[in-house]
DNA sequence: TCGTTAATCGCAACCAGTTGCAATAACTTT
DNA sequence: AAAGTTATTGCAACTGGTTGCGATTAACGA
């Protein structure tokens, strides 16, 4: 998943249309180096196609992440995106200090995961997996924000 | 911290005013089980109290967050409200299917929390954590939603 | 290549939640 | 008990994000 032509394969498959806003936003997303803020999209993709129009943006990042093409990454209470890894999952931890967003391997998850299976049944969501928290630079810099913790 | 005194109290002890508004968002929730969502919360509030304000509701309730007096539950993108368990944490898996909110010990989290500390120096905001997933009953009737999970 | 048709778009209105500001009122001081 | 101080309120405007709807247009068939 990390080319245009699949994805657009994907798109195609499943019948959606190319439009060139679609396009548009695939080429931002793939461009920007990791995770980009939806307005961040917004404002590159309208200098390729000026009548590009923020409801489009967010539909097609909607029907990207449902086609498994881009993973939507909550950072700091803003949606964020990037190009779903090829290479399998990976979770975040983001930092409310620096909103710095750090990966984290599945591995580090797959225990939990088990644990409430096991107890509960409950099975939980940890595709696209991010816990907000502070890194360790900020807490060496003790810049740890005020005690509103989601 | 499980009744209106001890809530008051804080409110006093910290310099705050004690007002019509903020006695009612207290009662209001401490009469209700569980947690509410902000609008329950309003509703009701209202009708002790018809001028309450929904902006007042938002600003009463994040001010009680942050005295302890009342956790905040993100349930299914909506924010929810309860009076802070005095037995301590407890966290929530939330099912994406049913919006039901279930209770989950901190000690399923505890080793997660190590690993992370220990492995990348991450301090991980924990207390007011919620897992988003299916429950079991859900699974049972295969009422599992879109791909689309958080 | 042209016409048909349903998916998609752009817009404007909406939703949950937040914020700036002038008016109000809870607490303090006397 | 009255006045002063300043936190808090109510309102209205705003934010990020979503949605309904008429206009547009990509994709398919002739």
């Amino acid at each position: 998943m990390i080319n245009h032509e699949k994805a657009i394969e994907t798109l195609r498959l499943k019948g959606h249309r190319l439009t060139p806003q679609r396009l548009i936003v695939l080429s931002t997303i793939a461009s920007g180096d990791g995770h980009m803020g939806v307005d961040e999209v917004f404002q590159a993709a309208k200098k390729a196609y000026p009548y590009m129009d923020i409801a489009t943006v967010y539909r097609t990042l909607r029907l990207f992440k449902g086609l498994g093409v881009v993973t939507e990454v909550a950072i700091g209470d803003r949606l964020h995106f990037e190009l779903t890894d090829p290479d399998g999952h990976h979770h975040h931890m983001v930092c409310r200090a620096c909103n710095g967003a750090f990966n984290l391997s599945p591995h580090y998850l797959a225990e939990f995961r088990d644990t409430l299976n096991k107890e509960f049944g409950f099975e939980p969501d940890l595709e696209h997996f991010a816990v907000s928290g502070v890194c360790a630079k900020c807490q060496e810099a003790g810049v740890i924000p005020n005690g509103n913790q989601a």
